[in-house]
DNA sequence: CAAAATATATACAGACTGGTCTATATTAAT
DNA sequence: ATTAATATAGACCAGTCTGTATATATTTTG
């Protein structure tokens, strides 16, 4: 692929970074155009289709690196309650480092625009799933039974995405670890432990 | 109390409908003043300190609703998991009939502003409190240990959060039934039924 | 090397933003 | 009745919003 124009990369880059912070409504073009450094020319020629394109693809993007920081933890961790705990601790670091600023990076963009902005619902659809299917298939591996991981993989993701909400209101890691650590011994007891 | 001016309850529930709809930043003081009947000059004289004062007075009215519905479930129903599962199967209802667009009443505009905006985190976190007070006592009143009350009344409220996320993405009411249900189930076993 | 596609760079437009200001009603207190 | 407080009304401001238009580089292709 190599030599898309540099400043592409930057562009969602920084969209995503902002969007996390700020939402969505909440973020302009020209903040976004100023932390990347790239000149409104090359934002429409990457995303002809404006702030919403750019929008739907920032919570694409995020979406994939939470995939892939999951998979690592699933690949690190033997447990399906192991992997809710390794990641719920990430979470409650990455939120105190940034002072409870920086949440989820894609639930305030999809608060705002979903399900109305089509493209953005998808993108977040898809994210969701696909996180979804990582504690599912890592509570599969541990013969969690399927109709039961299923449920309490998507319980996970909601129980993690509320927390992060009241983490941020409350200025404390504590709903995060605490609510995960309640959904990890759920999931322990489901496999028979 | 009475003789208050005849705006300022009209401007707030403007407010509260359409910051659970666009969020915070999505809407504007004309949308507000508009669907309101209000001139300006009466939106700042009510909240003289302008947005940021309509976002917490509706942050503030709107967790109040939530808490009076709530209470009046925990009325109606004799144990903890019959409250989550009406209360859930109440949200979910509401979501359909808006098609997705009114999800939680509180949790854009907080992700939005919190925790940056002090008076609007503020009353976010007394809504949050309210509500989990709720559940709590419940069951509390339904022999759950204390403790773990308080744990299990936290999960709920953030996979009820979670779950109307998930359930705008995926135009779906299953998110939240689901997610209920699941910890409906654990409340019940808790309360060693 | 020339033509074409890709990318970069700004200037600009029209609508809308939150907030201030002043003027005018309306009600309450003396 | 007069003063004071409360409330209503809307014009106005400076700044920002997304999006478009046009011009210039830069690279790729023939």
């Amino acid at each position: 692929m190599a030599p898309t124009g540099k400043h592409r990369e930057t562009i969602l880059t920084a969209a995503v970074s902002l969007f996390r912070r700020r939402g969505y409504s909440g973020t302009g073009l020209a903040e976004i155009l100023s932390e990347s450094g790239a000149p409104k020319g090359s934002l429409y020629h990457y995303f002809p289709g404006g702030k919403t394109e750019i929008g739907a693809a920032a919570v694409s993007a995020a979406g994939g690196q939470v995939t892939r920081t999951l998979k690592a933890l699933a690949e690190a961790h033997d447990t399906p309650e192991a992997l809710l705990r390794a990641y719920a601790a990430q979470l409650a670091a990455w939120m105190e480092q940034s002072q409870w600023r920086s949440g989820c990076p894609i639930a305030t963009v999809l608060l705002e625009t979903a399900p109305q902005e089509d493209r953005i619902t998808k993108a977040g659809a898809d994210a969701f799933s696909e996180w979804t299917r990582v504690f599912e298939d890592a509570m599969i591996q541990s013969s969690v039974p399927p109709e039961r991981a299923r449920s309490l993989a998507r319980l996970a993701i909601a129980t993690i995405e509320g927390s992060l909400i009241l983490s941020r209101v409350e200025r404390s890691s504590d709903p995060i670890l605490s609510s995960a650590e309640t959904v990890a011994e759920l999931i322990a007891s489901a496999r028979g432990r």
